[in-house]
DNA sequence: ACTTTTAACTAACAAGTGTTAGTTGTTTTC
DNA sequence: GAAAACAACTAACACTTGTTAGTTAAAAGT
């Protein structure tokens, strides 16, 4: 797709690795092996091990935090918003499957970056949150419990990684279209 | 809660670390510091580090499956159905948030009993995705994909154990119903 | 009272871990 | 064509890994 420089073709490598058997079982030489050198060549293009999940995960979760922040200031309905960003998980997992899978299960591995991490997720949730809760203000949303809502929708959106390289079939745009569906209007007749 | 012999306190004393780290940056060492003794004692009770892995997962992917084989069989509406899975789902995972930390995060390190617990697994989604197609069959259920159905309902149940220790102002009953509404109605007004 | 079981211990193992130092050939830059 | 940068290599390091063997003290069973 987009290997363009040597550290992005370990960094890709070790993340189809790190899907596979998470980030700690997956040795130097394993990722090295997988490229076809020796463990100690990838130091000529990263610094650590840490380094390589660093890179995966700040970089994704950059990428939700900027796209939250045009979704949240954009001028449009709440239940809109949502669509918004299930679009916008779609999106970007359906071209980061790998790299999804380290920041879902191997986030806690980070280290001097960390806190760095939990300062986005923790924003990007509250952001969520208050989209949710104005459209209950609004009246768009039924008056549920809203942490439930956020739960619900957050943890589908989250383990899409698992499922898009399974089906294959329905493209980005009729899946959006689907979660959408399900998710905002439920599946009762 | 019910460690009674030495081999579940393990267990147990395990799962905690399992859910934090992972199993595969769990050393014997950390599990046996945590239990104030030293790694090589483990082994009066366990046969191995993968031992404690297939106790924790086996044992819980069997009771989903269990439970399921009732509800499946049950007389009851399959909208119906859908809820008591979502209750099965609250009251395992209530019980057993460490536990269900290792089954979502670490199944794919089981060796000899990994293909029986793909087996388990795979039944389970069975089940579970023709009680949503009969109730597309039978008009209780919108005529949506099934699959983004199935895998949205499912995201959020196996995501439980997530969320659940973080909550904890909600009880059982009250968040089993809750989901229901969400996942089954939808949110929108 | 004696035997067996339980559950801890120390010591050690072979293999694997991330990483560094120093080297070498090739490609790019001036 | 010389100098610099790039990207691979071998060899080695200190440490951690899961696990085994053999031992010992206390508890339970007879």
């Amino acid at each position: 797709m987009k290997p363009k420089t040597r550290k992005q073709q370990i960094i890709n490598t070790a993340a189809t690795l790190f899907k596979k058997k998470g980030y700690s079982a997956v040795s130097m030489r394993d990722i090295a092996k997988a490229l076809g050198i020796k463990a100690s060549s990838l130091y000529n293009h990263i610094s650590s091990k840490q380094d390589i999940l660093t890179e995966i995960i700040i970089s994704l979760a950059e990428a939700f935090t900027n796209g939250m922040s045009v979704i949240k200031t954009s001028e449009i309905t709440n239940v809109e918003k949502l669509n918004r960003i299930i679009e916008l998980h779609v999106e970007i997992t359906t071209k980061n499957t790998y790299e999804m899978a380290s920041m879902n299960n191997d986030w806690m591995h980070l280290e001097e970056r960390l806190e760095y991490y939990l300062e986005l997720r923790d924003g990007y949730e509250e952001n969520f949150r208050s989209i949710i809760n104005e459209g209950i203000n609004d009246n768009e949303i039924i008056k549920g419990n809203p942490e439930v809502m956020l739960f619900s929708i957050l943890s589908t959106l989250r383990s899409l990684y698992l499922w898009i390289p399974k089906k294959e079939d329905l493209n980005a745009e009729d899946l959006a279209a689907n979660l959408s569906q399900v998710l905002i209007h439920g599946i009762k007749k």
